[in-house]
DNA sequence: CAATTCTGCTTCATCGATTGAGCAAGCGAG
DNA sequence: CTCGCTTGCTCAATCGATGAAGCAGAATTG
């Protein structure tokens, strides 16, 4: 069965030929509207038969071409490495074939010309509505969907040129800080303030999370100490060099952090375990982001989980009212119960 | 700068008008062989500024059906949940770029009626060559794929059909099974035979997997323990399952255990804490994958990572040299550092 | 029985890019 | 001045699917 010559792929002529028919009767039978274009039940399956047996397969290029919607749907996501943009993308394919769109996804891995150029490949095959998750700059990418007159939604990470789906990070930080608090009072019986880590301060999703950081040592009474704030980038080379640093500048170190992501967290704890610090004592961590292992690494550790699939539920709503009111949704992430 | 129609998008017979010339000479200049088709590099630069101000995209639609090669390349993954077949994505996107490949992924969350629907879409949209992830069954996909005429690659599960790229399952769990028997000798003194949990036992990787499992209890002069051998299927909550299964069947659990997957140790290490047993000494785990924070779990868990970039390499060689001989290739994994 | 409607198709233009074939102008050689 | 070659383009067919318009023949209506 090796056919050196690539096998000639199976048309509508062909179809049409075998079936003595014309080929625009075989269109309209596959295409499942032959009852609107009044052909005959008989030929319908004499041509669906036929079909099958030459093993027919549309030719998608030609079809979208000559159609109005290419009914192709495009996401950029930053990168593949978390839970939290794993499931994304998962519930997200699942979501778009339910509503019979054709996901296709690219991973810029946090690279701003990438973001672009993939975007406009995605333009290019037709899309009919893109999805910028966590990019790095949206409103970039919303103006080229919107110079080719196609929809776009931003995920993760809010633009001011189409509707946004985000979590809500001020709550989801103030409510993790608290916590973190309570737990380094509770063992440690100090109100100290709390090491914020990872992140890029220029960001929204940051710098929501360090204003809800603020806001619960505000509510606690304990003065936020600055230099401990350290939005070094979410890698975890960024994060684990960070906290070499911060080892170096001050004396003592705090016996709680704000990690901003799993992906910092793996830097920090690399840092904790090679460096000795906290050899006595475990510090307590907050993470704003959730992961099964981390989960297991102890009791000290808090996580809020990102709720994907009420962020995609809103992500869909958008899409498929047709909606394009300029709004930030918020969706509260949810605080994972310890242990 | 609304508009409620959608912007009609320019085309190379658009431009061709502005430029006051044919679109035969604004597509070659654009597809960037205008040297080839004898255009002036007065024209070209006159067309090639006029596609920028104009904000030009090609319509990929359109260019494809009318070329002979896509220049599309599929892959379809099981699941997004972890770091392996994240970092297989991820660097398939990537080393497809480099290639002036454009890569589209399916998510089949091991469904394998959704694994032969995705191999049809992908074949509908043109795709020049598919590559077939831990696919329950690759020969299948290969089938399909070589009626359309198209290039096919297996990758993580070998297939008999087209040639296979995968982890050396054998050696892999060979030397993962002799440090977990030896890492048992070393803090209990007995010899016993080691507990294996996940996967499918009809799956390729898994029964290699057992079958090193098996013969590194051998070279140790351990006899395996049959009831202890739990190919339960790869998600947490069956290899939960399984472990609640086997605590109610057998007297003493063994000190050591085979996992065979990040996800499987998910539901394992769940099982572990809530059941209470090991509650005086954590057992002796071998994890046939990888994850950084599985790492961080204690030193009592060794870990063979797969060596995704070499996988790729191979893949893309295979793909690149045109080659077809059916040949499985075998990579071998990394046993990781504890600690 | 003529007029109208309905049924079951076919014909043909179209979507946008690509490319083989061809054509006119310019130029140098003889 | 003519032949042949090069240069710099244009023309038109093509890829495969789609759907508006149209056209015979059968069935129904007044």
């Amino acid at each position: 069965m090796k056919r050196s010559i690539p096998t000639k792929r199976t048309t509508i002529y062909d179809l049409a030929e075998l079936a003595g028919t014309s080929a625009s009767a075989v269109s309209a039978v596959l295409s499942g509207n032959w009852k609107k274009r009044r052909i005959s039940a008989q030929l319908a399956e004499k041509i669906t038969r036929l079909a099958e047996e030459q093993g027919y397969a549309l030719n998608m290029q030609a079809s979208v071409l000559r159609r109005e919607r290419s009914k192709i749907i495009g996401m950029i996501v930053p990168k593949y490495d978390n839970r939290y943009f794993g499931s994304i993308v998962e519930q997200f394919e699942a979501m778009a074939r339910e509503r019979g769109l054709f996901p296709i996804i690219t991973c810029t891995r946090r690279d701003p010309a990438l973001e672009i150029e993939a975007a406009r490949a995605m333009l290019s095959y037709q899309v009919d509505c893109l999805i910028a998750t966590g990019a790095t700059d949206p409103d970039r990418i919303a103006d080229i969907c919107s110079a080719a007159g196609v929809r776009a939604v931003n995920l993760d990470l809010p633009g001011s040129r189409v509707p946004s789906v985000i979590s809500d990070n001020f709550a989801g930080a103030f409510e993790l800080t608290r916590r973190v608090l309570a737990n380094c009072e509770r063992e440690f019986g100090e109100k100290a303030p709390l090491l914020f880590v990872g992140g890029r301060g220029t960001d929204h999703n940051t710098s929501e999370r360090v204003r809800g950081f603020r806001a619960a040592h505000a509510e606690a009474g304990v003065a936020v100490n600055e230099t401990l704030v350290l939005t070094c980038g979410y890698a975890p080379e960024k994060a684990e060099n960070a906290m070499k640093g911060i080892a170096e500048k001050v004396g003592t170190l705090p016996r709680g952090m704000f990690v901003n992501s799993t992906i910092s967290l793996e830097g920090v704890m690399r840092w904790i375990r090679r460096s000795g610090h906290y050899a006595d004592r475990m510090p307590h961590l907050g993470c704003f982001d959730w992961d099964p292992f981390v989960a297991m690494l102890g009791d000290h550790i808090e996580m809020v989980r990102q709720d994907v699939p009420r962020m995609l539920d809103a992500v869909f709503e958008i899409i498929d009212s047709g909606a394009s009111e300029l709004k930030v949704i918020q969706i509260p992430p949810i605080v994972e119960q310890t242990g």
